[in-house]
Parts: C-alpha cells; structure tokens; sequence
DNA sequence: TCAAAAATAAGAATCATTCTTGTTTTTAAG
DNA sequence: CTTAAAAACAAGAATGATTCTTATTTTTGA
C-alpha cells in the first residue's frame, strides 16, 4: 500500500519489494526484483530509495549477512534468525521485549536480537539428522 | 595469556590487542596497535589471524558498525549497546538469557542483542541534557 | 510559464575485506 | 645436523557493496 507522502514511481517499487517478500532482501535483490517492470532504475536509486524510506521509518535494517545489509519491510519491533550456511534470515515470533532501558546514561532507542544457526533446509539435507542439540519449542520471554 | 596451542608472535599480538581493550576494535584499530611493536606486519596478516581466532573461538565479531566488523576479546555471552552517533560499543551487564532454543527446525547456536541509541558523552554535549524519553535503571530479565 | 527543488542515471570513487603470489619461518622426520 | 613439507607471512592486486559526483530529467508551486 502506498504511503501517505507522494512518492515516486521508483520510490514505491523499492518499497513495494521489500514489502512484497519474507525474504529479508539486500540491495541487488530489490534492483534485480525492480529493473524489469522499471528497466531504466539504476542500483544508485534503489540505495537511495531505501536510504529515505529508513529515515521516514517504513524500512528497517536486519544486519549485514555476507558484507551485505538486508532490510525488512516490517517495521514492528520483532526478532530474527540468520542461517549461518546459507544466509537466510526468519522472523522469529516471540514476546516483544520490554520498554526500552537505559544503561549509564546509555539511551536506547532500539534493541535487536538475532538468532544465529542452522536452517533447517541446511541442516536437513539428510532426513532425520538430528545434531546440534536443539531443543524445541516456543521461545520464552527472551 | 597465552593459548595452549603455540600461537606465532605475530598471532599473539593480535590477539593480545583486542583481549588488551574494551573499545571492541576492528581490524584497522588492531593493526595500527600491533604495528609500532611489530612493523612489519600486514593488514592482511590481523585479518587471517583474526579469522584463525574466531574459528578456535577465542575472538567473537560483535557486528558491523560502519561497514567495519568489530570484535571481541571477551566470548562469553554477553549484550552490547551501540552509538548511533558515534560508534563506540560498550559490554552491558545484564542476566543471560536462557539456554538456546529452536524454531521450526532452526537449530540455534548462539544469540545476540544489540541496544542501539546514544551514549552519555554523545547525547550529554549539553549538561543537563535529557531528550530520548530515556529510562533510567538496571535491565530486567532482557 | 518558469525557476527552484527533487529525483534520477551513469559511472567513478571509496573502502573494508579477501585473494594471489612468492618468500620466509617453523616443524618433524630421518 | 639436514631437509622437505607445512604454516605463516608481506605486498599488493582483486572484489564487491556502498557512496559520491555530475549532468540530466521530472516535479512542484508560485
């Protein structure tokens, strides 16, 4: 859905993509995603479309998997998981954590905690493989 | 102090720097802190080192601030808080989370929380300065 | 209609990191 | 003590994501 500033054509289309997916998508992703309903869209404008829709907060950074950053079209406070094989990154449900803290004069605007392990499509190529220690079940309070 | 495994000097060194300070380097930091006591080291040889470290587990990657991957001396489990304004990265005391669970088949090796905002001496350039809405007190349970 | 502001394409520049090549050092066996 | 293989290394090239620059096009508002 379009916002409530008057974007352009190209703006929308970065936006749009990153809303369009669960797949937590890097810049080049967006470009590759973006150039064939819009050929003439260059990688500089996907950077600087996605630059202005995190300062107007309708984008958020996950981190960087790869020496690439990855972005997320929800906004909302919640939780990730990072593959460490294969790079993939998973919303993880679980209780929002608290208010923001501060520490020592140390003020939080934000907090982030990322899972870091073994997908299972990594770490199911053979069935019934069951290492790790893994245990199963819903997070707790964080 | 030294491994049990027999670490070159140069490998040492490096290690060394970043067990020396709290400042949570990255790789040009190390460098240009080994190299007045060993001039001729390479950048190349902090980044392998760095690298043979983390894969024994006695170095942790703390994030990338900047597009520069920082590190840490101190591998057990812990929290850190990042300025947005300046970049420094500080350890934060608070319990440790639980044991690591698991999400559809994602096996989880390790966690990791960020608290991103800004530091006393970046948001107190002001005596007396109070913006943020910030709280003040100990973390809870995370 | 027109001037200023915003958005853009193209490609150069930056810069952290990795890779390659050839050399030096260490290790271990004989 | 040799010596050959392995490990560590320096120097600098290569890579690749991201940012910056410049000139052009589009949009906006008076």
């Amino acid at each position: 859905m379009s916002q409530a500033r008057n974007y352009s054509k190209k703006r929308e289309a970065v936006l749009e993509a990153v809303r369009s997916t669960k797949c937590h998508p890097g810049a080049r992703w967006i470009y590759e995603q973006v150039k064939p309903k819009l050929p003439d869209i260059s990688l500089g404008t996907v950077y600087r479309n996605i630059k202005v829709c995190r300062e107007e907060g309708l984008l958020a950074s996950v981190g960087v998997v790869n020496n690439e950053e990855r972005f997320d079209g929800i906004v909302e406070p919640h939780q990730h998981a990072i593959c460490t094989k294969c790079g993939s990154i998973m919303d993880v449900e679980s209780a929002a954590p608290a208010g923001q803290p501060s520490l020592n004069g140390f003020a939080v605007d934000n907090r982030r905690t990322v899972f870091y392990g073994v997908c299972a499509k990594c770490s199911g190529q053979k069935k019934g493989f069951k290492g790790f220690g893994r245990l199963v079940g819903r997070f707790g309070k964080n």
